[in-house]
DNA sequence: CATGAAGTACGATTGGAGTCGTACTGATGG
DNA sequence: CCATCAGTACGACTCCAATCGTACTTCATG
């Protein structure tokens, strides 16, 4: 179970090992964008899946399939690739795997409570 | 100058007069969904209205015009009704006025923090 | 009553986002 | 080496949001 948040206490920050594959192109933290983070937070699929690699992450980043989420492969690889460019999760190849995992270290810094929001929202809430 | 914010702390408040005209139609408080205040706030224009009321409000209402933004009527409408309608701002009509505040409570009761996110951004920043 | 000002209503246009099918690529395992 | 599996790439389609012009409504004021 991760560790609860509250205001801009860090989440449960796993640690990256040294040696993982490179992450796939994505803003560095400086180049994070409110209004373009809110904009991809903003579809209910989304949250989803955000709020379930913060609530269920077991310290390990996840591949698409983990997430159970019955939609075409087309479709996710388009909203995995909204949160990765907008800045929301990091991705890395695992042979043939793509999986991600929440920057909560970079979203605390720049967005402090915003993923509070995430981790407290609920479909249809 | 308003109070600083912190955490879950309330902005200030300005108290609503009792005998104020009738909100426009507005989503209550236990309608107001994430994903729709997110999509509302996910546009620079959107941002830096809020971000002005919350900063810069000196203890009443404000006019669109008030703001100075350089965009023809119709678009402000458009913009102004969509922060309304998302349940952002509430809106009165004072003769050929329509006066907008944030709903400053119910945003801090269901979205803690999310106000201090709009409060500390800034365009190009 | 005529004029001006604040803002809405409506409609047209445009661009972008969501959705998904199909074909493809690249690693893994028999 | 071939099948399978994870996921991408590409393109088509649809739909909604953003933008704005024009016409209209409404109130205030001379």
């Amino acid at each position: 179970m991760p560790a609860s948040r509250t205001g801009t206490t860090a989440f449960t920050v796993f640690p990256e090992p040294s040696d993982l594959p490179e992450p796939l192109p994505e803003p560095g933290v400086d180049e994070l964008r409110l209004e373009t983070v809110l904009g991809a937070l903003s579809d209910p699929l989304r949250l989803t899946i955000v709020r379930k690699l913060l609530l269920e992450s077991e310290g390990f980043d996840h591949s698409c399939g983990w997430f159970g989420l019955d939609r075409p492969k087309s479709s996710l690889t388009h909203h995995f690739k909204a949160l990765r460019e907008a800045g929301i999760t990091r991705q890395r190849q695992y042979g043939l795997e793509r999986r991600s995992r929440v920057r909560v270290e970079d979203l605390d810094a720049r967005f402090p409570g915003l993923l509070d929001l995430v981790a407290s929202w609920s479909p249809q809430g």
